[in-house]
RNA sequence: GGGCCUCUAGCUCAGUUGGUUAGAGCAACGGACUUUUAAUCCGUGGGUCGUCGGUUCGAUCCCGACGGGGCCUACCA
C-alpha cells in the first residue's frame, strides 16, 4: 500500500471525510474545555479497578467513587444511556456508564456529538456492575483527556503485516500480542542482567562511532565526522573495545547495545540489531559457554517460568537440561559420509561442494568446510547445540586449540537451526593477533569486503597484555525470536522500514 | 543481485474475461433507543482502484517503467 505524502492536517481541504469530522469535534471541545487538558483528576488506575473488584455480582452499586482514565476502543450509545469501554496501557479494560441522571442533558449529548473511538476520556464516578455483570464506572462527570484525530483501524480483523510495523504505535494500542512481546524483551533483559550481576560481570558501554571497524566480518555503515572531518564507521560489534577493557582490569565485562550491518534484511536480520557481548578473564570457551546456557535458560525460567517455551504457533521449544557439544569437523564427517580433518586437501573440499551444489569461490579452506557444515549438519539441529572447534582461517580473532591442530577454540550455539552465540577461547598473543589481521588485509586486498582491517591500537592494547579469556556474543532480537517463534520485525518494536 | 507474486474507502477485503453509476463488514454522518458487550434498527456520505506512460473508441483491469510490500533464491560471526 503506498503511502500518499503525509496529510497536512491545517489544510481543510481534500482531509479524509473521518480526520475532517474529528478536527472540528476537538474545536468544539476547546470551544467548550479542553481537548488536550494537562492533568486530571485521576485516582484510581483500570488495572486497580479491576484488581480490587474481581468478582461482583450483577447489577451491585458499589457506592465507592473513583476517577480514572483510558482510551475508548469500544462505544455502545443508546438514547439516554451510553457505554464505552476504555483500555489502560497494560490492555486492561474497564466500561465506563454514562446515563442521563447521572450527568444531566448536556454532558451526555456533548458526550455522543464528540467522543469518538480511539479517545483518551476521564470519567469519575461510583463502581459499579451493569445488568450484564460487567464490571463498569457509572459516571457522574466526564472530561476529554486527549482527542483522536485518526480513526483506529477496524478491531475486529487482523491488521495487516505492513500496516503493524508502518504504525507500530497502533499496533500496539489494538493487539494484545505487540504489548506482550514488548513486556517479555524487557523482561529477557532484565534477567540477562541479573544473571551477569550475580556473577559479578560489569556492563559498560563502548564506542558506536569507531574510526576503524572490527570484531566481525560485515560491510559497516559509513558516516563523517564534522568536527574531525574524518570518516567515520557504526561498529559492527563491540569486540575489540571489550577486550581493551579487560586489558585495563575489567576482568568481568559485558555489554548490551546496538549493532549495524549494512547488509541484507530478512527474516532473521536487521540492519540494527542488539548485540549482547560478554568477556570473562581466566575464562575459555567452555567456561563461556557455561555461562551462554544459563543466560538463556534462566531468562526462558524468569519470564515463563519454564524451560518448555511455548512459541507462536504451539511448537515446544525444550531450552531445558545440558546443551550437547559437538565437534565441527566429526559432526560434518559423520553427516556427509567421508572423514573430513583440518588436513582434507583444498581439492577434495571442492569436489564435495559442488557435488551437493555450493557455488562458492574463496582462498581459505575453512570457508568450505563451514558452509559444508551449514549443508549437511545446520538444518538437523533443533535442540539447542554448541558446534565447537572451527577451521583457523576465518576465525582470526580465536586462540588456537590447546590439543588439535589447524581449529580453534570456537563455538557457535545453534537453537532451532538459528545461529544464536558464538564464543571463543579469546586469542590474547599480540604477535599472532597481529598475524591473523594482516592475513586479512591481505584478503581484503583480494577484494573480500568483509575482511577485518587492522587495528594498531588494539594491537597495543594487547601488547599490554590481555589475560586468557573467554567471550561471547550473542543476539538480543534472536533470543527473543528462540523464546518466542517470532520474526525478528516483529521483536524489534520499531523496525527499520524504507 | 536474480526470479515470482502483490498494491482497490480510515481498517480488513471482494470485484471488474476492457464498457453506463467500483462493492461488503467495521469506522464515519443524520435519526430512534436507559443495560450494551463487534449493541440493534432506519437512512446517508466516503475512492486519482500505488505513480507515470503506452495500446484502445473506451483502461482500475492489458503492456512497460518507476515506487512500496511479500515470498523464494543469493549474500550474511
Amino acid at each position: 500500500m503506498s503511502e500518499q505524502p503525509e496529510t497536512e492536517l491545517d489544510l481543510e481541504q481534500d482531509l479524509p471525510e473521518q480526520i475532517a469530522v474529528r478536527l472540528a469535534k476537538r474545536e468544539r471541545l476547546n470551544e467548550l474545555n479542553d481537548a488536550y487538558p494537562v492533568s486530571l483528576p485521576i485516582t484510581h488506575t483500570i488495572d486497580g479497578v479491576r484488581a480490587a473488584y474481581p468478582e461482583l455480582e450483577i447489577d451491585v452499586a458499589t457506592g465507592d467513587k473513583v476517577a480514572l482514565a483510558g482510551r475508548i476502543v469500544f462505544q455502545r450509545n443508546t438514547g439516554k444511556l451510553c457505554f464505552a469501554t476504555l483500555q489502560a496501557g497494560s490492555g486492561q479494560r474497564i466500561q465506563a456508564m454514562l446515563s442521563l441522571d447521572k450527568v444531566g442533558e448536556e454532558q451526555l449529548e456533548a458526550w455522543k456529538e464528540l467522543v469518538d473511538l480511539g479517545d483518551h476520556v476521564f470519567v469519575a464516578g461510583e463502581v459499579v456492575t451493569s445488568k450484564r455483570g460487567e464490571l463498569s464506572i457509572l459516571a457522574d462527570e466526564w472530561l476529554m483527556a486527549a482527542k483522536t484525530i485518526r480513526p483506529l483501524p477496524n478491531m475486529h480483523n487482523e491488521l495487516g503485516e505492513e500496516y503493524r510495523v508502518r504504525h507500530r504505535y497502533v499496533d500496539l494500542i489494538v493487539r494484545d500480542r505487540a504489548r506482550e512481546v514488548v513486556q517479555i524483551r524487557s523482561k529477557v533483559m532484565q534477567s540477562l542482567r541479573r544473571t551477569f550481576d550475580a556473577q559479578q560481570f560489569i556492563e559498560v558501554e563502548t564506542p558506536m562511532l569507531q574510526t576503524i571497524h572490527g570484531g566481525a566480518s560485515a560491510r559497516p555503515f559509513k558516516t563523517h565526522s564534522n568536527a574531525f572531518d574524518t570518516e567515520l564507521f557504526l561498529r559492527i560489534a563491540p569486540e575489540l573495545f571489550l577486550k581493551r577493557a579487560v586489558v585495563g582490569g575489567i576482568d568481568r565485562v559485558f555489554e548490551i547495545n546496538r549493532n549495524f550491518r549494512n547488509e541484507g534484511a530478512d527474516r532473521t536480520h536487521s540492519p540494527e540489531f542488539a548485540m549482547l557481548e560478554a568477556y570473562q578473564a581466566y575464562g575459555d570457551y567452555n567456561s563461556i559457554a557455561d555461562l551462554t546456557q544459563q543466560l538463556i535458560q534462566n531468562a526462558a525460567m524468569d519470564v515463563f517460568g519454564t524451560h518448555q517455551v511455548e512459541l507462536e504457533g504451539g511448537e515446544i521449544n525444550d531450552l531445558g537440561g545440558e546443551w550437547p557439544r559437538i565437534s565441527m569437523y566429526e559432526s560434518l564427517s559423520e553427516a556427509c559420509g567421508q572423514v573430513i580433518t583440518p588436513e582434507t586437501p583444498m581439492a577434495e573440499l571442492k569436489k564435495l561442494a559442488s557435488s551437493v551444489e555450493i557455488e562458492i569461490d574463496h582462498p581459505l579452506p575453512g570457508k568450505y568446510v563451514e558452509e559444508l557444515w551449514e549443508h549437511f549438519v545446520k538444518g538437523n539441529l533443533v535442540k539447542p547445540t554448541f558446534v565447537i572447534d572451527f577451521p583457523v582461517d576465518t576465525s582470526p580473532l580465536t586462540r588456537d586449540h590447546r590439543s588439535k591442530a589447524g581449529v580453534v577454540e570456537k563455538w557457535d550455539l545453534y537453537i532451532r537451526g538459528y545461529e544464536q552465540a558464538t564464543g571463543y577461547s579469546e586469542l590474547v598473543d599480540p604477535v599472532i593477533q597481529r598475524a591473523r589481521f594482516v592475513e586479512q588485509v591481505t584478503l581484503a586486498a583480494s577484494g573480500d569486503p568483509e575482511a577485518m582491517k587492522l587495528d594498531e591500537d588494539f594491537l597495543k592494547a594487547l601488547e599490554f597484555g590481555m589475560p586468557p579469556s573467554g567471550g561471547m556474543g550473542m543476539g538480543i532480537d534472536r533470543l527473543l525470536m528462540s523464546l518466542t517463534g517470532l520474526g525478528i520485525r516483529e521483536t524489534i518494536m520499531f523496525p527499520l522500514v524504507k
